[in-house]
DNA sequence: CGTAATCTTGACCATATGGTCAGAAACCAT
DNA sequence: ATGGTTTCTGACCATATGGTCAAGATTACG
């Protein structure tokens, strides 16, 4: 598999390793859940035997939880568009296409995510109470004043960020329902762009601010 | 557990076991997905010996199927209103309310259902391909006349669709992080009614239709 | 009643799974 | 080379789980 690949120093292998096995985890997990998945089949995925999962991994928990733990992260850092914004259209617009990417590229970290909260946050409910929580406060004061300088429609903060997780992430979610209904077939990248176009067209014109392309 | 009820014929005695089994199940997938739900647990939710639950469902799979369809009709039947409304504004409102209604009555069949199509729709894909694609359809060209009779913006009607769905399953699929964000205090009655003003102003506004009450 | 059909249940089984471990292999500094 | 450290792996184990079964309880009904 990685023949040409040439890995130097042990830390760098190591790192190479753990990341071999992480992407292999985050597929697993996603398409059968942390119940259903098995160390087992995680390893056929990444290409080694079981008992070098647990040699890196101790547990299928811990590597569980380095899975949806790197997931947030991402999370949070592809969300930065929404601060260096100069208003809501450009910023709003800006987010939308970030996670409209992000489900596209990354429809199985979504997934685990979006499992890992139905299943009420078994691994990461000190990252919703605290990080997730400052965030989500954080953009809400955001809208909260270009609603206060008259920029767009007021409407519940709150409210239009779970909207906007909520028509991103149902891309990545459920993108095999969305593909069965498109003939069996993957978004093309025009539909992916005319999907995009149409969740800023109707979000933004829904609070009043103009929707360019 | 149920010494007042009486059982009358053994049809009904049937049906009331089952019914009890299939709640719990509901339950248990919706919690722990397939592949982390027991039939252990299931049965005592249920209160019945496990033995008891193979009676009436000879597999693990059998059983999860019953409940999906279950939820898969009931979500067709709700979705009535869609058709008898006069015109856009009251059709799609009534729409996002019956769903938001569902989502607070049974968030456990929506995160099976969720859970469902994530894993790539193993049990109901033909549902998928035939009664769900066929109503899609349907909707789709309501959707598309209102649009030619000038009474809403132009906007893509299956997309327009996914967002209904992608918007009101949020707050059953995602009502933990909801909860968490929200003190980790379940939504009061105010703020359901908030949570639905909201969505309906801002997806209402969004096609172009005013957002009444 | 009696008896046939339906329902209930504890005990049991085969298998799958998470995890362990001892030793082999590879790597590295000296 | 040599010795020590890290990495790898097949074999193994304890447990949990889906499912079975035979015998007992309950109900239906002539």
């Amino acid at each position: 598999m990685n023949i040409a690949a040439k890995p130097q120093s042990k830390k760098q292998r190591r790192e190479a390793q753990e990341k071999l096995i992480l992407e292999a985890a985050e597929k697993v997990f996603a398409e059968a859940g942390f119940g259903g998945a098995t160390m087992q089949l995680i390893a056929d995925v990444a290409g080694l035997p079981k008992a070098n999962l647990h040699y890196y991994f101790p547990t299928k928990e811990s590597l569980y939880r380095q899975v949806v733990q790197n997931i947030f992260q991402f999370w949070l850092r592809a969300a930065d568009v929404f601060d260096s914004a100069e208003g809501p259209a450009e910023g709003i617009g800006a987010y939308i296409d970030a996670k409209m990417e992000i489900s596209r590229a990354y429809p199985a970290g979504s997934k685990v995510w979006a499992s890992e909260v139905m299943h009420r946050a078994p691994v990461i409910q000190d990252y919703l109470e605290t990080t997730l929580a400052e965030w989500t406060d954080g953009r809400m004061k955001v809208i909260q004043r270009w609603i206060d300088e008259g920029r767009m429609n007021p409407v519940n903060p709150r409210h239009l960020l779970y909207m906007l997780w909520a028509t991103t992430q149902h891309y990545a979610d459920f993108g095999h329902q969305i593909e069965t209904l498109n003939e069996g077939k993957a978004l093309s990248d025009q539909q992916w762009a005319e999907a995009k176009a149409s969740v800023k067209q109707i979000i933004l014109t829904g609070i009043g601010v103009s929707a360019e392309g």
